[in-house]
RNA sequence: GGGCAUGUGGCCUAGCGGACAGGGCGAGAGGUUCCUAACCUCUAGAUCGCGGGUUCGAAUCCCGCCAUGCCCGCCA
């Protein structure tokens, strides 16, 4: 399916259409076009979409609000704008109405499994997320982030933008400096047995080792250790290459498993892009170079440091021992970004923001136009016992949170299998395929379709709760779509939308027609979680449509033809939106 | 102490300046000879944390307070 088929869709263009038709008819009286108030009505009102500029414009014309309405609903001159079939006053409100063409070009464009994606815009954008240190298994508390993450980039690449997805490594921090140190001074025989066969899952025991090592062991043991990891430290700053392979070796095998845990969402990335680089190609030491002659630059208790005037907190740059620091890296890292991409995008926990403000604001005093950087900030999954910790043990693994749904999911599928209607028959690959698509999907679902910066507190049973808002309900839909779709045999679907007379039907269009303006104005926004919200609404319209509209068993062929067209449209509608989710949209369930 | 975020029926959540605050879970009552009931319908349940203010209009904006979380490291 072609690009060139690809549209700013029907809504955003009737938008444009009654902004323009309501602007003409109030410079047409002279009357302030700054606000005009327009925005979707609630559900029971059939119109597409209102006005309330009616209560503004009250005052100016010493008439109620109502009167007002009517008076402009009389101006509006429809015929000249694209879409638009009507404009009626309804109290206060003027309510649009489109035309024909409208819910027939949204039929067609929802024949294309494009519908829904948005024409280039010929900007490219970095979405780094997860960027998670190499130091051990995903677990939840930071599972948020490559689920949010990835839905942002899905997102964007749906509204038209060159995605690339970079995953930030911590490969120099005194983290993975004491991680190098463990690796090559414990032995594997006193270390207990990991709780999964994988490599982040064996490594991740050297690490823990290590720092329970450095809090509980005789002070001199401590300090000859405190050497060795200076001495790390140091070899990578100087650009020592056997430095870089010890840590390597390291950051590797970590960053290998985690990689397959995070390719079970999936979260895939386009490039890893490792903190040395940015030490090795001199980039580091050119910021520092640059910090040091600026004005707000201060040399304080034998560090470089950073003063900002808002904020009350300096930013060391450079260490009394003449390192570097994470945030230095990390400038080096977001000129590199500027330097390559149109926009950047991070994907970030809320204990990040004073580094990120600091950051931004850095990044300005080197001559940077931020503006083209924005976060998106989540907050930690917590337990309800408290926090989860890799140093520490404490948490629940996503490998160990998606099993547990997969398995919750397949003993679902199985049990429906007895008392299912349907005449075909799921085999054991379709139960393996469903219950993975569930499983996956339910977890994701759960955390994409909140806010991010609200607080989750983690509990079993609600993270795997099918039954509520959540994925297999906007899943079921989509899967019915396919089984309709798979029985009409050779009956084809036609995208005329006279057939469909009825408030069910009328409504599953208007919804469909919905699509590209929530992805144009989430992604503007960079907030996946309203297309979440999309596919609620999109699912309880089609069930409505579902039970009160057969569609094979219709009355006449050209109501059979109009009602696959809008099941066709309906399914594109969901899959895509459930794809901007990360969310699989099975064919049957 | 300072900064930032969050606070919507028992629980989770949408809405974030406009039409009666939508959903879901849980509770109660129903629906399947018909394209998958992982569905649908109905009932009960809300001082939108509290108090001021701005506005024709506030869950939404502003101020104060309370509660919770995060941050205030030459860690990342």
């Amino acid at each position: 399916m072609g690009a060139g088929r690809r549209t700013c869709g029907m809504l955003l263009t009737f938008r444009e259409s009654v902004a323009d038709a309501l602007r003409a008819a109030l410079e047409a009286r002279d009357l302030p076009t700054d606000d005009l108030g327009i925005e979707e009505p609630p559900a029971d009102v059939d119109a597409v979409l209102a006005s309330s500029v009616a209560f503004r414009l009250a005052g100016d014309l010493g008439a109620p609000p109502p009167e007002v309405a009517a008076e402009l609903a009389g101006d509006v001159d429809a015929d000249d704008h694209r879409f638009l079939d009507r404009v009626e006053p309804n109290g206060p409100y003027l309510n649009f109405f489109p035309d024909e063409a409208y819910f027939r070009e949204t039929l067609s464009a929802g024949l294309d499994d494009d519908y829904g994606r948005l024409p280039d815009r010929d900007t490219s954008v970095v979405v780094e997320h997860t960027s998670a240190n190499p130091t051990g298994p995903v677990h939840v508390g930071r599972a948020r982030n490559p689920i949010i993450g990835d839905a942002v980039a899905n997102l964007l690449d749906y509204a038209g933008y060159d995605v690339d997805r970079h995953y930030y490594v911590n490969d120099a921090g005194r983290q993975i400096a004491v991680f190098t140190w463990a690796y090559e001074t414990f032995d594997e025989a006193d270390l207990p047995d990991p709780a999964r066969d994988r490599a982040e899952y064996r490594m991740v025991r050297y690490y823990r080792k290590g720092n329970e090592f450095l809090e509980e062991a005789p002070d001199p043991e401590v300090e000859a250790a405190e050497a060795e990891i200076q001495a790390i430290l140091q070899g990578l700053e100087a650009g020592d290459e056997a430095a870089y392979e010890r840590v390597g070796e390291v950051v590797d095998a970590v960053l290998g498993g985690m990689r397959e845990c995070l390719a079970r969402l999936p979260a895939e990335f386009d490039e890893f892009v490792r903190e040395t680089r940015f030490m090795r190609d001199g980039s580091t030491d050119d910021v520092v170079a640059r910090l040091k002659d600026h004005d707000r630059s201060v040399y304080e208790e034998d560090a470089w440091q950073l003063t900002f005037e808002e904020i009350d907190k300096n930013l060391v740059f450079l260490r009394s021992d003449g390192t570097s620091l994470y945030t230095t890296r990390d400038l080096a890292h977001h000129e590199w970004k500027f330097a390559n991409y149109d926009r950047a995008v991070t994907v970030l926990g809320e204990d990040h923001k004073l580094q990120a403000d600091q950051l931004r604001r850095t990044l300005r005093m080197l001559g940077n136009d931020v503006d083209a950087l924005e976060n998106v900030i989540y907050s930690y999954v917590d337990l309800p016992e408290g926090k989860m910790s890799t140093r520490e043990g404490t948490g629940v693994q996503l490998d160990d949170l998606l099993d547990e749904a997969v398995a919750r999911a397949r003993e679902e599928v199985e049990s429906r299998l007895d008392d299912r209607l349907r005449s075909d028959e799921l085999d054991a690959d379709d139960v393996d395929r469903i219950a993975r698509q569930v499983g996956v999907g339910a977890v994701r679902y759960d955390i994409v379709a909140k806010q991010p910066t609200k607080g989750i507190t983690f509990e079993w049973e609600q993270a795997l709760d099918f039954e509520a808002q959540s994925a297999p309900y906007v899943q079921y839909v989509h899967a019915r779509c396919c089984g309709i779709l798979n029985e009409a045999g050779d009956r084809e679907p036609t995208p005329d939308p006279a057939p469909l007379t009825t408030d069910a039907e009328r409504d599953l269009l208007r919804a469909v027609a919905r699509l590209p303006g929530v992805v144009a104005d989430a992604a503007d926004d960079l907030e996946p979680h309203r297309v979440a919200t999309y596919t609620r609404e999109l699912g309880d319209r089609f069930n409505r449509f579902y039970r009160e509209c057969p569609v094979l068993g219709a009355d006449d062929p050209e109501t059979v033809a109009a009602r696959l067209a809008l099941v066709a449209a309906a399914r594109h509608a969901m899959a895509n939106a459930l794809d901007v989710l990360g969310v699989e949209a099975p064919r049957s369930m």
